[in-house]
DNA sequence: CGAATTTCAGTGGAACTGAAATTT
DNA sequence: CAAATTTCAGTTACACTGAAATTC
């Protein structure tokens, strides 16, 4: 035997397992995890999670809505929405008021603070985004933004 | 006003929300997400999960090591591939004996069954990649595969 | 009535943590 | 002694489900 691998394979730092690391479906999974952890360290810094992000976002795009509204358009949960309302009441970055013209529904709208603190997010994921891709030249990130969107677009 | 936008903004299908879906961190989280859906509905029609199948692979490319090993090469936590290597076992697709000259250690040995197994799952996988990246074509599937695994190996 | 919305309690799987026991 | 390995009991964030209450 050149080298003895009729046994317990010696250890290696990068894991390497052919069938895997050419399945697209695993290397978006792999790739997308090691992006989760720096996007959940980095709004975690800002005291925020994925979810305050997104909701903000929205409010500060589309304007004050309903709770069942930013679910649709931020892909969350109605029940997870809830929640995350709540945090943001307590954080002082939305206010949560009945709409007279439709009681079922509650009207988010967010705050100064809250378009101060999303803006802060914006900055740091911003910049995040560049240590993520920090091997890829501008067009190649443009070629996997491009990529990615449409993959997404047609699994939605 | 041109349209009333003062309140509850009008319901949509698609989320599209501007800062996100320019933010390549949250277009990957957002496409291994639907890729994960596909991903763990083929694997549980075939009885499997994510894990057996990373487990089975690199089994069958390395052949017999140790359960630290095979969470160093699949990037599976100790205690998980514990877990997954006992299912393995149950189903009789592995089997788990006490490595003779290093009694710390178990050595996971794939069988036959297990062997048809990881086959059988590989050919469900590739099946999926192609409803998955369907709007792609060949030459940009490579791409895309290309840019994920720069970015993945960047940040591992 | 049916449909939409909010609220609440709870489930399930994935990833991880800390620590004990054993062996090298 | 330090380090590696296995085992086990938890925790956490996330996504989701089912159902009640209210309102349209």
């Amino acid at each position: 035997m050149v080298k003895d691998e009729s046994r317990a394979a010696p250890t290696q730092a990068r894991p390497a397992i052919g069938r895997l690391r050419n399945l697209p479906s695993w290397l978006l999974y792999q790739a997308a995890r090691r992006a989760d952890q720096r996007v959940l360290q980095a709004l975690s810094k800002a005291g925020s999670s994925r979810y305050h992000y997104s909701v903000l976002a929205a409010l500060g795009e589309f304007g004050p809505t309903s709770q069942a509204d930013l679910g649709r358009r931020c892909d969350i949960d109605r029940s997870d929405v809830f929640a995350v309302v709540n945090e943001l009441v307590e954080r002082r970055w939305v206010e949560r008021t009945q709409d007279p013209v439709d009681r079922r529904r509650n009207i988010v709208t967010i705050t100064p603070a809250g378009l101060r603190q999303s803006l802060q997010l914006d900055r740091t994921l911003e910049e995040m985004q560049d240590v993520l891709l920090e091997p890829l030249a501008e067009r190649e990130r443009e070629q996997l933004v491009q990529l990615l969107t449409r993959v997404l677009d047609h699994n939605s």
